[in-house]
DNA sequence: GCAAAAGTGTTTCGAATACACCCATGA
DNA sequence: TCATGGGTGTATTCGAAACACTTTTGC
């Protein structure tokens, strides 16, 4: 029957669409490729998977290396392996939705790597399939956050509710009710107030808030009705 | 900076976790495997990613080749890619579920392939990771039939409200009370009551039901409460 | 007439929605 | 004092869950 040895080989690489939240926009964090084909055209962070590395590794190490960050948000949502998606060689992409939080990044940042941040509508063109990656990524963040408490891995430690309603109005392209919305995020008993408040936003003020971090690892897998609709 | 030439090369395969119903039990497909390593140990429908196929056409060739069948619900759900799962050669694997009519396979089989069902709950240990898949699949599905209408993919064309419901029971684990079974299902619109019915399970007799295709393909996105809690 | 499965209706509760005003403060 | 954004409460509706009896028919 079949062997192993008549069968091709193929390159595997891993591709990360990397979410951040600039307290306004939703954005993504695009670098310039570093080699052919397609050089210094605007793409997604990735790699190979090298030889002792599983995907994931692949994807965490990837991703340290161009953000300087570790223990991010990880998700990997599809294999991307038409065969003719790299016109150069056949190579079959493992993509990664990440969340990072963006004020932690920009710290952090050194210049080794031509990395930007994009307005997510308003972002260059991608090489390869890279565009059809961020519109399925975007699709499969909405699903998911209007499921699961995912959107915190993108704010600060210590963030407003304000800040937290602005980003599932980004990431759903629509508008909530501020009252329904308090009300929901309080029930999930996920949130603790803090004594200090946020004035660079107002003149009267927002409350900091940050994660209860127990109940957010207990809660996670949990089926909640975070989104209307 | 990196070159494709220097980056490692790898199998790449599909494996399907090939899901069935018989009425009362939840069902899977296994096959004994037909090569080395492992020959003729239990393993999931597999196969090698062709030179000029995506992983999907794979796994829609792999399984027509073992069912007879086409046109079959798949998903793609996860990429098992550690270094040492293959202990012959790194072989990377893009798992996918599928959901098959159980009636419909029995009357195309041929003996060829040495395939057969078992119990979800009562199956042989599989080769590499498999079980791992099987186990991953089985929260997969669960997750994802609790939200959407997937699950009539097992049933046969016509089908009764009590083989539905033990159905839902099945991949949920649970109890699920028929009187608010029934409403939520009714409510869906997604059926449509034929004058026949089932004779087979009692006296009485419980109605067939056919799906109505254009409700359900234009409501399979939406998210809905089909299992309680 | 009785066993065995199919089918149906009501009440209760909680969650989701729609909706509008007061508060605190700096300028 | 007023403009700006932050914060809160209520009534209504809808869906989810809990719960038990009647129907059909073959034996």
């Amino acid at each position: 029957m079949i062997e192993y040895s008549s069968q091709p080989h193929y390159l595997v690489a891993v591709d990360c669409i990397v979410f951040g939240f600039d307290g306004t926009q939703l954005k993504l964090l695009l670098v310039r490729r570093g080699l052919e084909p397609e050089i210094n055209q605007w793409s997604l962070i990735g790699g190979f998977v090298g030889a002792g590395e599983s995907p994931d590794q692949a994807a965490i190490r990837v991703l340290k290396k161009n953000t300087g960050l570790e223990g991010i948000y990880l998700e990997q949502f599809q294999v991307y392996g038409e065969p003719e998606r790299d016109p150069i060689e056949r190579t079959l992409s493992v993509a990664y939705f990440a969340l990072i939080d963006i004020n932690k990044y920009q710290t952090q940042l050194n210049s080794d790597f031509y990395a930007e941040w994009f307005p997510i509508n308003d972002k260059p063109k991608l090489i390869f399939d890279h565009d059809t990656m961020v519109t399925d990524a975007r699709k499969k963040l909405r699903y998911k956050a209007a499921l699961h408490p995912i959107l915190f891995e993108l704010l600060p430690k210590k963030f407003t509710l304000p800040q937290l309603q602005i980003l599932f109005e980004e990431v759903n392209d629509s508008k909530i009710d501020t009252r329904n919305f308090t009300r929901k995020i309080n029930s999930t008993g996920l949130l603790v107030r803090l004594e200090e408040k946020d004035r660079s936003g107002s003149k009267k003020g927002a409350y900091y808030f940050k994660l209860d971090g127990k109940k957010y690892r207990s809660n996670f897998q949990q089926i909640l009705q975070l989104i209307p609709g």
